[in-house]
DNA sequence: GTCTATATTTGGATAGAC
DNA sequence: GTCTATCCAAATATAGAC
C-alpha cells in the first residue's frame, strides 16, 4: 500500500492521474478511471480496495514524488543559484506540460475531495514553499525576503495554471515560468515611492 | 430567464453560489443545492427548468454582476489612479470574503463543468484583465507594461485564493490584496542585472 | 489479476397534490 | 410555488467465474 512497485503500476497511476486532473475528484467517475486505465472497474478495485479515495491518494503520492524529483530536487544541488532556479523552471515546465496539466493543488483542494487527500496536499504546498525559501536564502536573500518570494512564486504558478486553463492558452503559464529564474534573483524592489528612472543603491 | 428579479431570488442564487463554490459543479448534488437553498428539489426545478446547468449559469451571472460592481466599477471612476486601485482592492477583499470564498474561475474552469458556463468564464477573465490594463494605462504605463501587470495581477489573485484554500489560511490572500495597489503603481523593475550577493551580468 | 454480471446507493429530474 | 413521492440513469462497489 505505501506505493506500487512494478512498472505497469506506475503507468496505471499515471492514467488515473490524467483522469483526475481533467475533471477533479467528484467529476471523475469510476467508469472514466477504468477506461482511462484500460481496465475493468473490478480490476481497479483489486489494486485499490479503498476505492476511488485510495486511487486519489495513490495519484497524489505518485505526482508528489514526481514533483519532488523534477522541481524540488534541482533546488538542492550544489550548482549556482541561478542554475538551480533555471533547472527548477525546466522541471516545472515539463511537469505541468507547458501549462496543459492542471495541478492537483487546485483540483483537489476543494471540499468535494476526501480529507486525507487534502491534508497531504497542504503539507506538500508547505514543503514546496519551504524548499524554495531555503534556496533563495542560500542565494543571499534574508529569511523574510526569501519566504516572501517563495510564497509569491507558488501563488503565481498556481494562478498562472488557473488562468491558462480558463483562457485556454498556454502562454500565461509558459511566460511566467520562463521569467521566473530571473525575477526570483532580481534585486529587491525600491520600496520608497519615486518615479521610474532615478534608482538608488 | 435573463435573470431573477425578486429579492428572494437573489438570496436563492446566493445560497446556490455558496454550495457550488464549496464543492464545484460535479461535487455539488441537487440535494445539497436544495438544502442550501432551503427548498425542495422540485421547487428548484420550477425556478430553473434547465436543472443544475441552469443553476450554475445563474450563479455565474449573479457573481459576475457582483464582481463587476464591487471590483471592476471602482476602476472606471474619475478618482486618482492610486485611489481607484485601493477601492478595487477593498472590493476584492469583500467579494472573496478575505480569501474564504473560492473564485468561480478556479472552481468552474475544469472539464467537469458544462461548456456554456466555462465559455462565459473565459470572457469574464478577459474583461477583468482588460479593465485592469485600461486603468494602469491611464495611470501612465505604456500598453505593454499595463497589460503585463494586469494579467499578472489576475494570476496572483487566483493563485493566492488557491494557496489560501490549500493551506487553510487567509493570510496569503489578504497580504496580497493589501499590497496590490502599491505594487501595481511601483516603478518598473530595474532590468539591468546587478548583485544581491554575487551575481554577474 | 482480470473479466462479466450484478447489487446498492445516490444523483438528476418529473408527476401531481396542495 | 412548494411540497411528497417517484422514476430512471449513473455512480460506487462487490460476487464469482476464468
Amino acid at each position: 500500500m505505501p506505493r506500487p512497485q512494478s512498472l505497469s503500476d506506475e503507468r496505471l497511476v499515471d492514467s488515473l492521474a490524467a483522469a483526475f486532473r481533467l475533471s477533479g475528484y467528484e467529476g471523475t467517475s469510476l467508469a472514466e478511471l477504468a477506461s482511462s486505465a484500460g481496465l475493468a472497474k473490478a480490476a481497479l478495485y483489486h489494486r485499490f480496495p479503498g476505492g476511488k479515495a485510495e486511487m486519489a491518494e495513490a495519484v497524489e503520492a505518485a505526482l508528489g514524488d514526481e514533483f519532488a524529483a523534477r522541481v524540488i530536487a534541482p533546488l538542492t544541488t550544489t550548482a549556482a543559484a541561478s542554475e538551480r532556479l533555471r533547472q527548477m523552471a525546466d522541471g516545472m515546465m515539463s511537469f505541468y506540460a507547458e501549462g496543459r496539466h492542471a495541478c492537483l493543488v487546485e483540483i483537489f483542494s476543494i471540499a468535494a475531495t476526501p480529507e486525507p487527500v487534502r491534508e497531504r496536499l497542504r503539507a506538500g504546498v508547505a514543503r514546496w514553499i519551504a524548499a524554495l525559501a531555503k534556496s533563495l536564502s542560500d542565494a543571499g536573500f534574508d529569511e523574510t525576503e526569501a519566504g516572501r518570494r517563495a510564497e509569491d512564486t507558488v501563488i503565481r504558478v498556481q494562478g498562472a495554471l488557473v488562468v491558462s486553463r480558463a483562457l485556454g492558452e498556454r502562454r500565461p503559464f509558459t511566460e511566467l515560468v520562463e521569467n521566473l529564474p530571473e525575477q526570483l534573483l532580481a534585486p529587491p524592489a525600491v520600496d520608497r515611492n519615486h518615479r521610474s528612472s532615478g534608482e538608488r543603491q
